[in-house]
Parts: C-alpha cells; structure tokens; sequence
RNA sequence: GGGGGAAUUCCCGAGUGGCCAAAGGGGACAGACUGUAAAUCUGCUGGCAAUGCCUUCGGUGGUUCGAAUCCACCUUCCCCCA
C-alpha cells in the first residue's frame, strides 16, 4: 500500500488542498515537506505525538521532514480555536521549551545526514522589519477573509488582539521562506491549522505564482468530541519526568471501548491487517486491544523495556500475576515520620495521591483507601517505622496504586 | 475619545449588608454495579492542630459592630457610538 493509501485507510488525513497532488507528491518520496511545533509548553504531549508520527512516517516512505521549532511563532501566539489569549511567554522561556522539544523529537525522526530537518523560526521571523513585512507581506492578505476563518471564530465574540491576528501571517511567511530556502512545498499540521496553512499557500502563490500544498491530521478525539490526551491533571505528556511511562501505559490502558479501534489505526505502527483483525472483537475482549494499544504506545514513546514494566506492574495490579517491582512508587525518609511513624492522611499527602488531607479524610470516610489490601476506615490510622521499611502498597481508589517504601 | 455593562470557588453561574466556605449545574474524586470500559445510582468537592479556627468572591483603600454585597480609586474584559 503506498504511504498516502494508508494514511487515509488509517484515518489520519483529515484535510488535502490538492489530494492529487499531495498523494502523488508523498508516494514518489521526494518532497520536503514541514511541520510546526510552537514552544507554549516545557514538553510535547500526545498532540504533538500524532505529528511526530506523521514525521516518521513520511520520511521511511522516502521524503525528507522538516521540524520547524516556533520560537518566533511563539512570541505571537496562536489564537486557532482557543478562547482566551495565551499567557505571554518570554524569549528565554521560549528557547528552554523547543531545546526540550529537540531531545524528544529525535527519538522519532532521523535528522542524520539531512535525512531530516530541524529549524526555528525565531532565526527569520524576529528581525523582521515591520514597514518592509507590511508591504511585501502585509499587502497580500485580505482582513476580510481572514476574520472569516473559522478558527478566529470563537475570538470574534471574546475579543482577539491585533498581536494574536498577525500569528497567520507569521506562520504563512514561514512556509513563504522555507519554500524558498529549503524546497518545502507541503506543511501538515493538526486540522485546527488548516487557516494558517492555507495563509502560507496562498501567500507562495501570490508572491511567487507557484504551488505549494498543505495536509492536516485528523484531531483525535474522544467518542465524546473532546481532545484526547487530557486528563484532569492536564496533559498526558512525553517526558517521563512529567508523566510516567506507567501513567501513559495506564492512560491509554483505560481508553474508552468506542476509542480504542481508532487510536491503534491512528496511533500505532501495527500493519492495519492485524489491526483490522481486532476490530471484531467485542466486550471484555476489547481489554486486550487496550493492552496492545498502551503497550505499543509506551514502546513508541519510551522503550520496549519501560512497556514491559508498565505492563508488567499493571498486570501486577489489576489482574494478578505479573510484577509488582515495578509499580509507582515513593520512598519516605524518616523526616516524614513522626516520633517513629506516620498516619494515613499524611502518608496520602506525602505519597501524592491527594492534594491535602481534607481530600484525602474524605478518601478514607467514603471507604477508597487500602494498604496491602486492607481497608483503613480510621482516619487516625499510623504506620511505624518497621512496617514501611518492609514496604507497603498503598491504594486509593480503583487505580491509584503506590509502594511506600522507607 | 464618549456612553453602557461585567469580573464569584476547577468551569459555567446564583448571591446585592449578618442566616455565606457562598444556591444550582458541569467536571473531578470516592462508593455500588462492571471488563482497569460506558451508562446508571449514591456520596463528596477551599485549607487546617476540625462540634472550632483560618483563607477565598479582579486589586488597593474606605464606610460599618459586621462587606462577595455599600463608597472611592485602579486593573482587565465585553457591548454600543466615533
């Protein structure tokens, strides 16, 4: 199957300017084509993760993928469909977050020997002259159809600022000039950039009379139309420092049934014949699709050996069999005791799976807490010393598991 | 530049001198049921040394025995006119 093909069999392309052209131009394997990632956050998540994907795959498919890192970008901020401004980043802020973004992208992406590309706009984009932009920029956009676009929508009833409104041209000229300096002559990006993308188009188009193309990816959201990737402690991260390939396991481990098809043709590598052998498989069998797709993912993000683990401790947990070594766990150190032990609702605090200990009383009163399997019903609870040196697990809730060790 | 309106707890949104840690809904969390799913039902949802105490209704000051609520100034946002 050629590398368009598939991607749409997987349901990743979600719009094409040219689908002709686009499909001729990925099959041959020659284009340069980019993607933009914006620095807002010191890590990249799973949205970021779908585009990775995308990378990779293009680029084994022959064409050369270039990383464009957003330091200029975001200095402006992208309003696509958000409902409040972004919070203003600095310059070093900026600098900090895509030199994070690096690391983790190279995991993905074969930047040797040209193979692949990695830019920042911040090298064009901040000494711009601003009359001069105007003029050879400025002059080719039209304000009318650029409120019409929907992604200013939701701002055109809370109010946009002139900073914000100027991102699409930023992100149009960047395109302009990678199409001229590097050959670029397709940018992809989630659906929610196709008005930005199509800035860029146009704008190579009126400038220099020529094609370029653009593609974007099917968001992936829940059977509930929300973003996937969220959770109520905010995103689910790449780093391990900031989620742990056990919590990723997990996230993806607790998918919704009418999700999990979709995210293993979205997300995963696995061939779409074995993908589409799961498809008929129905109620508690899903489980195992769950498995597969955590366990894949993890591989993709961290390695074989830390799915292993995360499998392995949530088999532990849940199912029985597997191993325990590996579950999420927290040592204390005997600053956290008092004289010689510690009662439940620190102990929750200190192994932070609540906020405070008014949520974590509320736990223990409404019957969520357990240690070594054992239900706590009394919020005064202790634990000496001897105990948590032999180590304990601690629960709250249904999923919540962590090893107290001193 | 002129006029009008708004800012409340995670979000939406009630509250217009004491009965307010603040209605209602959503979300989150916990319990039951399940398959580590969904739906449903129940509980719960500022903090703490907890029948009490402390912090919170955009900010700063003020009036008052007492302020989310009244006054002044400031900040931000929205709407109308230019």
């Amino acid at each position: 199957m050629k590398i368009y093909d598939e991607l749409k069999a997987r349901g990743l392309i979600a719009q094409v300017t040219d689908e002709e052209e686009v499909a001729e131009l990925l099959n041959n394997g020659k284009a340069t084509f980019y993607i933009g990632f914006d620095a807002t956050a010191d890590s990249l998540h799973v949205g970021h993760f779908m585009a990775l994907c995308l990378m990779k795959r293009l680029q084994s498919a022959g064409n050369r993928p270039i990383a464009l890192l957003g330091g200029g970008t975001t200095m402006v901020g992208d309003p696509s469909g958000r409902s409040d401004m972004r919070q203003m980043l600095t310059q070093e802020q900026i600098q900090a977050n895509a030199d994070r973004f690096k690391v983790q992208m190279e995991k993905f992406v074969d930047f040797s020997d040209g193979k692949a590309l990695m830019l920042n706009n911040a090298d064009w984009l901040l000494n711009l002259n601003y009359v001069e932009l105007l003029r050879e920029v400025g002059a080719h956009f039209s304000v009318n159809n650029m409120l019409r676009a929907e992604c200013y929508k939701q701002r055109m009833e809370k109010g946009l600022s002139f900073l914000e409104f100027n991102y699409m041209i930023m992100q149009s000229y960047d395109f302009y000039h990678m199409f001229q300096e590097y050959d670029c002559v397709l940018q992809c990006g989630g659906d929610d950039q196709w008005s930005n993308i199509l800035g860029g188009t146009e704008l190579i188009r009126r400038k220099l009379g020529k094609d370029a193309y653009g593609m974007t990816i099917t968001l992936l959201l829940t059977s509930e139309g929300k973003k996937m990737g969220k959770t109520q402690k905010g995103a689910v991260w790449l780093d391990p420092e900031k989620t742990s390939p056990y919590e990723f396991y997990q996230y993806w481990r607790n998918v919704d049934d009418a999700d999990v098809m979709k995210c293993l043709r979205m997300l995963t590598f696995l061939p779409l014949e074995q993908i589409d052998a799961m498809s008929s498989w129905e109620g508690s069998r899903l489980n195992e699709a769950k498995e597969i797709l955590a366990f894949e993912l993890t591989k993709l993000v961290h390695s074989e050996e830390e799915a292993q683990k995360a499998q392995s401790a949530a088999r532990a947990l849940f199912g029985g069999g597997g191993d325990e070594a590996h579950m999420p766990s927290v040592e204390l150190t005997e600053d956290d005791l008092q004289d010689g032990s510690i009662d439940i609702l620190s102990l929750m605090v200190k192994a932070g799976v609540v906020k405070s200990k008014s949520e974590a009383r509320t736990n223990v009163q409404q019957g969520g807490v357990s240690v070594d399997g054992e239900k706590i019903t009394d919020i005064k609870a202790a634990f000496d010393a001897d105990r948590l040196k032999a180590g304990m697990v601690l629960k709250k809730g249904k999923k919540t598991f962590k090893k107290i060790t001193l």
